[in-house]
DNA sequence: CTGATTTGTGCATTATATTTCACAGACCCA
DNA sequence: TGGGTCTGTGAAATATAATGCACAAATCAG
């Protein structure tokens, strides 16, 4: 009766960990997130430290003001090995068959850097959604051809070249060539533009 | 507000209707379901019924027991999120003897991050001086065999890890290897730590 | 140092999710 | 007809989500 279904439950612990990322990578403090979410302050304590079993309606809430989709609120955070003040992290990366791994992540009160190591098959393509307002990634090519398409436009990357772009847009990857092509991806993230 | 928040929450309204649609394809019945799933039948009624908001626990019973995740409860939805661009920069990359050429660098208040591409000869070294307090480098080895040396300790990398590590103190990189060794680098710097 | 902001915690109170029990209508089958 | 299961609804009781307030510790700017 006591513990009935706490911190226990993997979805609760999800939902705790990407709401305290969104909201320090937003900027919000919690006074300021819970008030635009409209619910205490106090709720969003417990929530985000795993002590209890919001409802479905408080989660949706705090999805909303945080622009993010029920569902990102709800799937298991990213690994966050990130912050503080001497970081020296070593990361054995290459799970061989996906085809994005992330490398490191950066938290700081202004900003998110998460750096990725991406590959395509030949012919394969990415369709991503639109990231956060003022996003936007740097992409090196090392090796094969990549054709990133957005909107209004589509460029074509050689190995060794490098493109910046917005991608608080709807855009996607596509590998044209005949060989696999691997990329380094950087991604920037800042609340307030 | 007595009702504000129920059935007319679009979430609620999903799980709803993906809890009747399998429960009906699964040849549950209600009573069955709900000791299946450790819950009161009168909840379960309700939730399918969409006249109430759950918790996330007991959504997460229902999926349990109807062998789903989470997110195929809730079916998440379509944000739409757009506008705005920024710099669309493409950077031909030159192939120079120099050991090290800028990709990108971008300047934000508050951060500089610089994005470096890196080639070491085999047996070749470099000596850095301490950066400014503060900075540190991510680095992510593409190929051979890389050292850092810092003060109090050293690091040997293969192709395909990364490393993160303070760099407002003298460092170094080695290629102890007998092959040429490439490397990205991320230089992160902060004003105001 | 002071003062302002952010965050975590305890506790009493309110709102509501959840349970349990009871009953009624619908459907199928003998 | 009547007994069986399945389903929707109502109401009272209980568990707990959610609120509001007060306070302490940590952080940070001046």
């Amino acid at each position: 009766m006591s513990k009935s279904s706490n911190g226990s439950l993997e979805v609760i612990q999800n939902v705790a960990d990407n709401l305290r990322q969104a909201r320090l990578q937003q900027g919000y403090s919690q006074e300021a997130l819970a008030t635009r979410a409209g619910i205490s302050r106090r709720m969003l304590v417990n929530i985000e430290a795993g002590e209890n079993n919001a409802s479905i309606a408080t989660v949706d809430k705090l999805a909303s003001a945080l622009g993010l989709a029920f569902s990102e609120m709800v799937r298991p955070a990213f690994p966050t090995r990130n912050e503080s003040s001497l970081p020296l992290r070593i990361w054995q990366g290459e799970q061989a068959d996906s085809h994005a791994s992330l490398l490191e992540s950066v938290v700081r009160p202004g900003m998110v850097l998460e750096l990725w190591r991406w590959q395509l098959a030949a012919g394969d393509s990415y369709h991503a959604e639109a990231d956060a307002p003022g996003c936007h990634e740097i992409i090196y090519l090392l090796s094969g051809v990549l054709e990133v398409r957005l909107p209004q436009q589509c460029h074509q990357l050689q190995a060794g070249q490098s493109l910046t772009f917005a991608s608080d847009q709807l855009y996607s990857y596509h590998n044209p060539g005949t060989l696999p092509c691997a990329f380094t991806k950087n991604i920037l993230m800042y609340p307030h533009g």
